[in-house]
DNA sequence: TATAGATTCGGACCTCAGTCCGATTACGTT
DNA sequence: AACGTAATCGGACTGAGGTCCGAATCTATA
């Protein structure tokens, strides 16, 4: 006292070491149950036990079910992100707009035919348009659909696209209906396509 | 016994009285309630409280929430399928299937700026598509496409389109991006517009 | 009307996502 | 090295959806 203020902590966004490890510990063992069992048949007191942690902890860490599964898919959503904004054409830049919205949209149902049951997980209910990555994919197909049409409304058209991208929709299109990975394949280019209006490059500048 | 076959019962998929009653009962008090305090905040429990019905009664007539939210949105969607299946043009029969997509499209995002919280309730999950008002959706919608455009791969495209108008989306449009219900409906007539080839009136033969 | 038998009723019970708060542990200071 | 503070830990608790089964009730038959 009588020496005015004090920061006691310079740095109190740090983590402290074992909450770094219970994070890790976590994230293991849903890894490891997801793949094991499929995500929907994993309840979250399963994976504090094996993670060695309490259920307040698991929570504290990553807020919700859904969470906790875009948390693992985190590492596949980054190699698909950078994928579209420094990969190679035409998923990547260089390509023209209509390409590399086919491209994109075929990474993400490569995405989903492999992570189908976890994306579900991490989409369950109104969460999918929370999570940060569904903000970089609009931002993406806005930008791309700006570039292809300046007149259309990019803003809207992006997630009305993107819907036909769910989750909850490939699920039923491939499990229910049965089509194949090839045909919803086609469908989004058949849909980009049309959507899309071709037109010849006009140059870089 | 010696007299052969009985059949104890003539009609075993008749209603018991107090079954109907209950039924009707629970309608009441759900929709009542529903109205009141909104889909999201009122508990199974609540339902079966005010209806003056037990939990099991409840989950026994209406298999889960998701059901019994369309249940009571029954009427509304009657009223719906009505409309686009004997109504008058352009979203009843007789006016070009571009034109009727698009009524049809505009008729449920009415039906969703109404009754939104409620679609919600009944779409949780991949609920939506088990909805036997989904099949008749889809099948409407495949139809008009296969009229407007015979080259395309119409069941696919039927499910894509209505992936537009779900409750989820239509919520996160309206509510977090704050679009107008008339710019929604602007953005499903140019969807359409754009999948659905603009051609001539071929005549009725 | 009395009986038989199936159907329904209804509340106790289960599972699971998410919350809360006292006990514990790590970090900076002295 | 010992201490004080602040963050974390972790398990008990809540609330809600959904299940189950003995008890009550309805319908058809005699």
């Amino acid at each position: 006292m009588g020496r005015g203020f004090e920061l006691p902590q310079l740095a109190p966004d740090v983590e402290r070491v074992d909450a770094a490890r219970n994070r890790e510990l976590i994230l293991c063992a849903a890894r490891r149950l997801f793949q094991e069992r499929g995500a929907g048949c994993v309840s979250m007191d399963e994976v504090a036990g094996a993670a060695g942690v309490g259920k307040g902890t698991l929570f504290r860490r990553f807020g919700s079910r859904a969470s906790l599964a875009a948390a693992v898919l985190s590492e596949h959503e980054r190699a698909l992100q950078e994928g579209f904004i420094r990969g190679e054409p035409p998923l990547g830049p260089g390509a023209p707009a209509r390409e590399r919205l086919i491209a994109f949209g075929e990474a993400m149902l490569d995405m989903l035919e492999v992570h189908s049951e976890l994306i579900l997980s991490a989409e369950t209910g109104p969460a999918r348009f929370a999570h940060p990555a569904y903000a970089v994919h609009r931002l993406h197909v806005a930008l791309l659909l700006g570039e292809a049409d300046p007149a259309c409304d990019a803003e809207l058209l992006a997630d009305t696209l993107l819907a036909a991208l769910g989750a909850e929709l490939f699920v039923y299109l491939r499990k229910v209906r049965g089509m194949s990975l090839a045909r919803v394949k086609a469908g989004w280019g058949q849909l980009v396509g049309e959507v899309v209006v071709q037109r010849e490059p006009t140059g870089v500048g």
